[in-house]
DNA sequence: GACAACCTGACC
DNA sequence: GGTCAGGTTGTC
């Protein structure tokens, strides 16, 4: 379900709400979503601080007092929510945490999400964490196409590999393909350097203007307060299927692209 | 690369 | 009954 701009309005709605608030008691509901990688029992987390919570990837951290930190992945339905009704949905409720003020709850119908709770000071350890690459943020046209030039896969999937790029998903991947006019099946030899520098500018915007829109609620996506994004309104290609694309009316067409359905339009990207 | 696996629910 | 889903991982 969420990708950067999901996981970064979340991060900033967990953040406002419970940074400086004291853990009364963690627990697992349901252990299946803990990751086998935790090297801290949730038990640890009682009575410790929420100094920090942040973004990377696809993955929320929250900083805890006295060197605990917890990792999440929402994968596809996961959610995280502050002060949630548990008597509306606690069949899905699989990780639960009551603070001084506040109380935070793990929701996940397909039960693909994943938290790890560790040391602060092994974070750098972390399976999935270590091997992420950079955030799009983080990096300057010309290092996105040094990075790219490596690869030899077509260049959708690599936007989706959180190996060489952190933080993009299917829909927007798709986006800045469109935004930048570039086909998602061509390979880095055949794109010009000068077009991969106006790729990574259009992930840029893109990403800038789905955080600034809250995310995007295609399904299931709602943020740390059970609100729905309004990104979905803004997206050009995307699901969008034999519908006008709205650059020049050519319907979308929709391939399959590593396993994932993938949406352009065959006129405005080459 | 393609494909199955992990799960559940929505929709046709 | 079949197909599809904002993700990731492991196996031919």
């Amino acid at each position: 379900m969420p990708e950067l701009p999901e996981v970064e309005t979340i991060a900033r709605d967990l953040a406002s709400a419970l940074i400086g608030q004291k853990v009364l008691k963690a627990e697992f509901l349901n252990t299946a979503i803990r990751e086998n990688c935790y090297t801290r029992e949730e038990t640890d987390l009682n009575g410790k601080t929420i100094n920090r919570i942040s973004r990377r990837g696809k993955n929320l951290i929250f900083h805890f007092s006295e060197n605990l930190a917890m990792v999440c992945h929402l994968k596809m339905t996961g959610r995280l929510l502050v002060d949630s009704d548990r008597s509306r949905d606690n069949k899905h409720l699989h990780f639960f945490m009551r603070l001084d003020k506040s109380d935070l709850s793990f929701y996940d119908v397909r039960k693909f999400g994943r938290i790890c709770i560790t040391a602060e000071s092994e974070l750098n350890q972390h399976p999935r964490l270590s091997k992420l690459g950079p955030e799009p943020f983080d990096i300057t046209p010309a290092e996105f196409t040094d990075i790219v030039k490596r690869r030899s896969k077509s260049i959708k999937l690599i936007l989706l590999d959180q190996e060489i790029l952190a933080g993009l998903g299917n829909i927007y991947a798709d986006e800045s393909l469109y935004s930048a006019g570039i086909r998602p099946t061509l390979k880095p030899y055949r794109i010009s350097r000068a077009r991969l520098e106006i790729l990574h500018g259009s992930i840029i915007e893109v990403l800038d203007v789905a955080i600034g829109n809250r995310g995007s609620s295609v399904d299931d996506y709602l943020d740390g307060f059970g609100q729905a994004g309004n990104f979905q309104n803004l997206i050009k290609v995307y699901g969008k299927t034999d519908q006008a694309c709205p650059g020049c009316e050519t319907p979308i067409k929709r391939i399959i692209l590593g396993g994932r359905s993938t949406h352009y339009c065959m006129k405005c990207q080459k």
